[in-house]
DNA sequence: GTGATGCTCAAGCATGGACTTGAGTATCCG
DNA sequence: CGGATACTCAAGTCCATGCTTGAGCATCAC
């Protein structure tokens, strides 16, 4: 079921395992190689080139490989793919929060002489 | 492998499932039920019932029961929870670079009479 | 009452993906 | 040259997780 079309996507799939994302915290205090940031987990070098690969694929990091030795490092517009995709539902929701709030307000200040209107969803006033 | 003891790791292994994306990104748009939330999927209310079950565990959503309806609706604290983790690794990473970028412009002052400090990688030269 | 709706729960299946092993290749060092 | 390092690749195992089915239980509408 699952297809990882977009970007967003890849890129939460890549944060969505617990070691992948301590490689990123890792790789967020600088550059490291592959056998560097596979030290300190109990893992094969095999499984780390693996998290590495998708992370890779995902665009929340880059490698290059000179010589024998590949070395990785964030790249924050992947990063920034998730952390806005995550930043714009939570503040659409708050929006929605706020209007609501100013809208209950407003139907306050009416309230002894208006009737209940219409069950429909109501006006926005102010965004 | 797979231990989810933390916030965060429960908000990401949440987020990592593009179903649970979509109910997310439909409750940033107002509160609905279960079944309203299953209606766009090609999905069995159970499965969808499940997803709901991950993301409340998680902190992403909160849900409330009034007669035979559940009600659920985004918590804004949990989708933050990641937001910053995200941030914050990024910042961190940006920062360095911002350091490292000055570092190599101070020193491509003084490169006439200064000898190689450190084993730096290239001159990214900032952007 | 009957029937429909909206879940809830338990069991079981099937697949993805995390991980290992084992072998191979290229690079560096002395 | 030879040995050590740093991966790379292919195969295969195994378990978590996503999903279904089928049952059960309130709640609502009539």
């Amino acid at each position: 079921m699952l297809e990882h079309h977009t970007a967003v996507d890849r890129v939460f799939h890549a944060l969505g395992d617990p070691v992948r994302r301590a490689l990123v915290d890792r790789l967020s205090r600088g550059p490291a190689s592959v056998s560097e940031l596979a030290r300190p987990f109990d893992l094969t070098l095999a499984a780390v080139v693996q998290h590495v690969q998708v992370l890779e694929q995902s665009g929340v990091i880059r490698t290059e490989k000179v010589g024998r030795v590949r070395t990785c490092r964030l790249e924050p517009e992947g990063l920034a793919a998730a952390e806005s995709w995550i930043a714009q539902r939570r503040s659409l929701w708050e929006r929605r929060f706020d209007r609501l709030g100013a809208l209950l307000d407003e139907e306050a200040d009416h309230d002894r002489s208006a009737p209940r209107p219409a069950p429909a969803p109501k006006k926005p006033r102010r965004q």
